[in-house]
DNA sequence: CTTAGGG
DNA sequence: CCCTAAG
């Protein structure tokens, strides 16, 4: 927890560095587990009053707490099985250091202490909610939202995220997650859901039980029952905006779903978020929305099954990129990074590095994962351009997501120029490689194209055909990692090939390489010793047969001038006759 | 590390 | 292309 602190504090300050000053405020006591807590999220104003938070505010608070919520559930959700109580006086201290959900000043106190729900106290669930990000899975209203919430929960615990530490904040959902993650726990320390469902069921029932009543309660009750004018004022204070919406439905919506963008954003899409962020929160609401319901069952105990379901979402927004890594991964890295990668991910979780890495799993990681520096500095850029300001404690978790994502494009064939060079500066050319051959990105063409360069005063006999070759960048790294998927060799190349060879003769491969082929990262000496001798091969094939061409065009390869051949055989003589002396 | 050769 | 032995 120690690390928590200091993570929450640097949230803090992360907050009150952007525009104006956000504070999180926590209002009653903390001490209790009876007594439940308000948070209020609040913007200290130049003049030191305090102002509701605007919906950025909001917004940079939920991701925030969100990762914070997430290592929330994990802490708590180990911790629990051990002993709850233990665990709620961190909790408080962390809910204390982060902002939890904005509830409404007033009602705050009166949370604390009435027990039953009257009307302000549901509107404060709700508000709470929202800003909270309860991810109780009943929420009905807001599935999604709970879904999201879980899922990212869930994403970190299948990766064993405990990292983080940094980013992620403590959680002000410490309450929250308790809930839904803890909720079995008889204990249950429900500073927070007392806040926002109601003390009473805080102390008495078991966490399951509490749950769905929550849920029902804050979602279908509140909002179902409150008038439009109420929703409208409910979605003004959850976004700090007013909406001239009268749809009952869609401001419901919308306000649990705020809670899920929230949600969302910090771990795992940035740039969906963003999107609905920058672009309306009322846009980017419909979809998620979607959420339909929920259903997870959960209830409970949830924290399991929320995460495993969650998990499985995550998955699927995940699994646009996955190909790519995947594709990376069978080019070059598996050999090592896997390894690395997990070793990683558990270094980062003692020292809470930055990377959150852990999300991945490890096998995709990898591309990521190749370097820890090289990820980061690919998220990065990535970032920029994607993100407007964000934390970059948060970033690093999402530029997998990001990077991920790039790859993807980059796979289908949006690649960005930024996303390639990056990669390539970064990673290296592994990733290229393994794109390389089935499907030409442009990465791979830019990457030819400077190959090609190169070599073009050779190509004259060439054909134009070689451009074709898909030369992908070709990662070699050092060592461990081959290009597997074969680059055909261009006529270019071959050109190359069979220059270098005239002019510093056969077996001296390595200079070869490095005089002729510098260019071509991808081709080793053994690549080019390989080559050559498959080129003697078919010269020596070609002549003894009559029909030369008909059998070079048979192999399928590419139809190597004859010219070039004759040059080979030539050559092959030479070095013959005249091994050592020639050159 | 670079070659040469075999798979 | 990959892997390995050998210089």
């Amino acid at each position: 927890m120690g690390t928590v602190g200091g993570n929450v504090k640097d949230c803090r300050e992360m907050f009150e560095g952007s525009a104006a000053q956000t504070r999180i405020t926590p209002f009653s006591s903390t001490n209790q587990i009876k007594n439940p807590v308000a948070y209020k999220l609040v913007r200290v104003a130049g003049d030191g009053r305090l102002v509701p938070a605007t919906d950025e505010e909001i917004f940079k608070v939920n991701e925030t707490d969100m990762h914070t919520a997430s290592d929330a559930c994990q802490s708590v959700g180990s911790l629990s099985a051990q002993g709850l109580p233990s665990q709620l006086p961190q909790l408080e201290e962390t809910s204390q250091g982060l902002l939890q959900s904005g509830c409404v000043e007033p009602y705050t106190e009166q949370v604390n202490s009435q027990p039953e729900y009257n009307e302000q106290m549901l509107q404060k669930v709700e508000q709470d909610e929202r800003l909270a990000m309860v991810h109780s899975p009943h929420m009905l209203s807001a599935p999604d939202a709970n879904s999201q919430c879980c899922n990212e929960t869930s994403m970190f615990n299948e990766d064993h995220v405990h990292h983080e530490p940094s980013l992620q904040q403590p959680i002000p959902f410490s309450s929250d997650v308790q809930n839904g993650c803890n909720v079995d726990q008889s204990n249950t320390v429900e500073p927070c859901s007392n806040a926002a469902a109601s003390p009473k069921e805080t102390a008495a029932p078991p966490a399951d039980a509490q749950r769905p009543d929550f849920s029902l309660v804050r979602g279908e009750i509140c909002l179902n029952n409150l008038p439009i004018k109420a929703l409208q004022e409910t979605f003004k204070a959850t976004f700090g905006r007013e909406t001239t919406v009268k749809d009952k439905t869609w401001l419901k919506r919308r306000i649990t779903t705020g809670l899920t963008n929230s949600c969302n954003v910090p771990t795992t899409n940035l740039t969906i978020k963003d999107k609905k962020l920058v672009g309306n929160q009322d846009k980017a609401n419909d979809a998620p929305p979607s959420s339909t319901d929920n259903s997870n069952g959960h209830s409970n105990a949830s924290g399991h099954s929320l995460t495993e379901d969650f998990s499985s979402e995550e998955r699927a927004a995940k699994r646009v990129r996955k190909p790519t890594r995947r594709y990376i991964e069978e080019l070059s890295e598996n050999d090592e990074k896997q390894p690395v990668v997990t070793s990683k991910d558990q270094k980062l979780s003692e020292k809470s590095d930055v990377r959150s890495i852990s999300v991945s799993l490890g096998t995709r990681v990898t591309v990521t994962r190749v370097v820890s520096l090289a990820g980061s500095e690919i998220e990065v850029p990535y970032v920029s351009l994607v993100r407007r300001s964000r934390p970059r404690e948060n970033i690093m978790a999402l530029m997998e997501c990001h990077s991920s994502c790039l790859e993807a494009k980059a796979s289908s064939g949006e690649s960005n120029m930024l996303y390639s060079e990056v990669l390539k500066s970064a990673s290296g050319p592994d990733q290229k490689e393994s794109a390389t051959s089935s499907s030409n990105n442009e990465e791979d063409v830019l990457t030819e194209v400077d190959q090609d360069m190169e070599t073009e005063n050779i190509d004259s006999s060439g054909n134009s055909s070689d451009d074709n070759n898909n030369i992908g960048l070709p990662t070699m790294q050092g060592g461990g990692l081959r290009r597997k998927h074969h680059r055909a060799w261009t006529l270019s190349e071959v050109t190359q090939l069979v220059e270098g060879v005239a002019k510093y003769g056969a077996g001296k491969w390595s200079e070869i390489k490095n005089l002729s082929f510098s260019s071509h990262s991808y081709r080793t000496p053994v690549d080019l010793k390989d080559k050559w001798r498959n080129l003697l091969l078919r010269t020596n094939f070609a002549q003894s047969p009559s029909n030369i061409m008909g059998s070079l065009k048979k192999h399928g390869s590419m139809h190597i001038p004859m010219q070039l051949l004759l040059q080979v055989r030539e050559l092959a003589e030479k070095q013959a006759l005249v091994p050592r002396n020639h050159r």
